[in-house]
DNA sequence: GTCTATACAGCGATAGAC
DNA sequence: GTCTATCGCTGTATAGAC
């Protein structure tokens, strides 16, 4: 059987309709929440109608599913990067911290927090797939934390999976509040205190 | 000059229309978003008209900002209140940490943390109002944690600033990662390692 | 202070021509 | 795959009677 191909390996820059229609609607997803965009913010920022958005995305709830999931998948891939350079615990921590941190760079929150935020009025589909994301960045955390201090790179206190959650829900938290003020240092400062807090070789406490 | 004063010294339990109607209003903004509910919502649950609402609030805008402020105030309140009980720092930040986990444990959102992620859509006057509050928090728990650096009930990394940034981001995200499982064991383990990261009495490394 | 009635814009969504 | 045109509904807001 074929495999599913949706573009072609030579895969340019947003060549068709529907991933230009992802990124402006994301980007718009990403900054005002589901909320706070319609068909037709989306539409002319494109240059089509309401009515041809509808021919590629057929319902709002289907459109906010997709990028909702491509986000997620995206989030995936660059945790399977950061295991792959083959670095240590510490590390990969301050690679995940950057993801987060690249996003704000962007003037942007992370889509499954501002979306966190929306939670109670969105299709349940879309519920589901935020809940999948921050349960598999609580795993993906607490596998690392857990390396990192068996293999000594690190000394927290609590267990692996409370320390994923409070590294996770702080950095979501720290965007969150650098946002109103677009402040970059004030989120990349908690972050660093952050990751301080786990004890690793440049901050013993003796 | 007499005082402003609109309620009588002996406030009974939300007597009038106004307050029932912030109460309403309140809680709907602090679930689902400024975004995400509408007069006719409030007007249903309080069994009034939509233009009854309008004579108490005109315009949706001002409704908003009415909630947001004596939500501030009220926060305001119980830092003071926190203050004039004559506590020491760690006590103090574990007190903060109780004003979070009353709200999620009510089954709501931080209302500036759920307002933050919908920022860029909401009204200026709104907008200034959150940035005030989380400045003001940020202030007052610089302020405690220097208190306690001094006083060497604390001993921290970074600046009282910086440490003050990662508690209150670390709060507010573990509020919204806790807020679709409603998961208050979560919120509480984050919020638990948060202040033993601040190297308190019974959290020191050795 | 509350109501009925309504204005008016915007929303998501659909039909059908090209 | 895109368009024009339009539907039905909901949103905020207003006018004016009681």
């Amino acid at each position: 059987m074929p495999a599913v191909r949706k573009k072609p390996a030579t895969s340019k820059r947003s060549t068709g309709t529907p991933d230009r229609i992802l990124d402006v609607a994301g980007r718009l997803m990403q900054t005002r929440g589901y909320n706070g965009f319609s068909y037709a913010d989306v539409a002319a920022e494109i240059g089509i109608t309401k009515a041809s958005l509808h021919h590629h995305f057929s319902t709002k709830a289907v459109l906010g599913a997709a990028i909702l999931e491509r986000y997620a998948r995206g989030f995936r891939a660059a945790l399977a990067a950061i295991d792959a350079a083959g670095l240590g615990a510490p590390l990969r921590l301050e690679r995940y911290a950057r993801l987060h941190a690249k996003v704000l760079r962007q003037d942007r929150l992370c889509l499954c927090g501002i979306l966190a935020a929306e939670y109670l009025t969105l299709p349940a589909p879309m519920q589901r797939t935020i809940r999948a994301f921050f349960a598999d960045n609580e795993r993906w955390l607490a596998r690392v934390i857990g390396e990192g201090r068996s293999g000594g790179s690190l000394h927290p206190q609590g267990s692996d999976e409370q320390v994923a959650l409070m590294l996770l829900g702080g950095l979501e938290g720290a965007m969150l509040v650098a946002w109103p003020l677009k402040d970059m240092a004030s989120f990349a400062a908690s972050a660093r205190r952050l990751l301080a807090s786990l004890g690793g070789p440049a901050n013993r406490r003796g």
